[in-house]
DNA sequence: TTGTACGCGTTATCAT
DNA sequence: ATGATAACGCGTACAA
């Protein structure tokens, strides 16, 4: 017994599709077209090369396959934060669909910060067949990415440039919507918590303000660092005690508006008498804080599906439309929750006075 | 100019070391011995090189490298629910660690259902140089893991088997200090919803016990099918609405206490004053919920860099302690917020009635 | 110090 | 219907 009975804690290599072939009595080039079902042989061939790959427990070397095909089988995906809870019901969607698709899935968080985008990007590339990045990538990012000739599907918002592949909600119109929402309910003083590091939060301002228009409603604009609750919670006072406070509140993402939220009540303010409070993303957890977040779904899983499906036909070469390149547009709702409600007898005049000389939006 | 001026969204093909090896006039050996650091050359030949590589753009493929080194540079992790923020920052951590390393992170979603566990490890397998997966899994998969010989690192509880490498927090122990938290708030009837299909549920369920041995509490135990919020809010009314309800409610994980927080409140129960409720793992959310979540601090982030860090560990060969494999555990700790108080006067006796003839610990 | 040549496991081409 | 063999790109033992 010399030979290795127990391999202890030693990896054994496995199986090559030559010892199949050798097993089975057939050539290399038999059992591989067998197995990519390119061709049908006698019973009896395929009956021996289907024993020898379940006897050796044969799969095919992924590197090897990938070295003369030129496909790696995984596709990447770049997210920004993967604590944000819009994020990661992206990658569930994304990873499903991959799932499906038999490819992997690697991951990259850009939010890491230690390696620059670029070089995590370069890294990527050689291991995946195509990638799903945040239109929000750095210039330099992106500009590499559109001549690296890699299949490539941006979320979030619309990627210029001619090729281009992008999903996500139309952010103007998300806004828009719940501009209307807070209207209606006799909003006139909003506050917009932005993110200016990302580019479609001047379009969700954008439609807040198109929401207001004519409506003499008041509308400013203040600016964090970061889309996290932190600096929800931060910027909360600045926001909520100035001279003429907000009877809205809407923030960039869920994120801020659940920091904005839990504030606001520890400042004193009862939310929504004194002031409504609302998100973009419909993050789950907004329905658990109290009152429950009002909130613009913007399809975070489905884009996650739709940018996956769009990468996959690219990779197969299946370029769906005109070969342009497209941005597909989701559907946003209007999630209304407990933190907006009507402004009847709040703390401000709001409705009852109808706009004589009240300051035009700007 | 008949060479490609703009390949047309063609991929065009990475050089090779070939090219660097021709461009700077050397031999391919030359290259790839400068470049893995093995040796040192003339300045004169290292500068061609260098040159080569820049002006080419080459990185090696890393397939090919693969195939002879017999690394794949991924490494895998297996999530139970990406949607579970808990495992988020698992992921987190793991993450940063692994980037640092120079490694990729090949993500996989196990509640993704479609396949079988132990179909998709077998896939994953042949990508990767390891693989962190969830104490969790079925006994098959994890059967077969023993016996591949991958390099496996399991968190959330400890694996029994030798040569198993685990992390995690001390399930026991932070129910334990759990339910003191709750015994020296003064409470008694404590109940307890448990997720049975996570082996550490029940772990879980001793510490509780403990707690309140000699106590003259009485713990009741619930259990759901998934240890998500919806069970939760489905649960509580059967939990908080029965014959002898409980002063204090402890869950599995915070999502289900999110959920029974919710729905204790839209029943008409005061939290914490009709009762407290509390869980485990300290997720983000749980601080926005309100009033704010006690729970434990598992150390979700930090499971995942230990992981990973033991993970690599293993794959270089250095193999940390003896090499029989070890269980390393994580201090925890209670987070105490607004969702527990003291019992005071609540709707029922609790404290002022020295257990006289009180139903003992079970 | 530098170059040659082989092998890794697979698929594709061409011949039988 | 089946087999022989040439790539794929890289690392490395060995030769020079």
């Amino acid at each position: 017994m010399t030979d290795e009975a127990t391999p202890p804690a030693r990896r054994r290599k496995a199986a090559t599709i030559r010892d199949v072939a050798e097993a089975a009595g057939v050539s290399t080039a038999t059992v591989s077209k067998f197995i990519n079902g390119g061709q049908r042989f006698t019973r009896e061939v395929e009956d021996r090369v289907t024993q020898a790959i379940r006897d050796l427990g044969y799969s095919s070397n992924p590197m090897a396959r990938g070295m003369i095909t030129g496909q790696t089988g995984n596709v990447g995906i770049v997210i920004l934060d993967i604590c944000n809870p819009h994020f990661t019901s992206l990658v569930k969607g994304a990873s499903g669909v991959a799932t499906r698709a038999g490819l992997n899935l690697l991951f990259a968080d850009a939010a890491e910060g230690h390696t620059p985008e670029l070089t995590m990007l370069q890294a990527l590339s050689r291991r995946v067949d195509g990638l799903i990045v945040s239109a929000r990538l750095s210039e330099p990012a992106l500009d590499w990415l559109r001549h690296s000739g890699l299949p490539v599907v941006y979320y979030g918002g619309q990627q210029p440039g001619a090729g281009c592949y992008s999903v996500g909600a139309d952010n103007r119109v998300s806004a828009l919507m719940l501009g209307r929402h807070l209207r209606d309910l006799g909003h006139r003083r909003i506050s917009y918590i932005g993110f200016s590091s990302a580019r479609w939060s001047t379009e969700r301002w954008q439609g807040l303000q198109e929401a207001f228009a004519g409506s003499g409603g008041v509308l400013r604009r203040f600016d964090v660092e970061a889309a996290v609750a932190e600096e929800g919670e931060r910027v909360a006072s600045s926001v909520l005690l100035c001279a003429e406070p907000p009877d809205a509140v809407v923030t960039y993402n869920d994120l801020l508006a659940l920091g904005v939220l839990g504030q606001a009540q520890a400042l004193g303010l009862k939310v929504p008498d004194d002031v409504s409070i609302a998100g973009f993303d419909n993050i789950v957890y907004g329905r658990y804080a109290s009152p429950a977040l009002t909130t613009v779904d913007t399809a975070s899983e489905k884009t996650g599906e739709i940018a996956m499906q769009r990468l996959i036909e690219r990779i197969r070469g299946d370029v769906p439309g005109e070969a342009a390149g497209v941005h597909e547009t989701l559907t946003s709702r209007v999630v209304a929750r407990g933190s907006t409600a009507r402004r009847g007898a709040g703390r401000l005049s709001g409705l009852g006075a109808p706009e004589l000389g009240t300051v035009p939006t700007p």
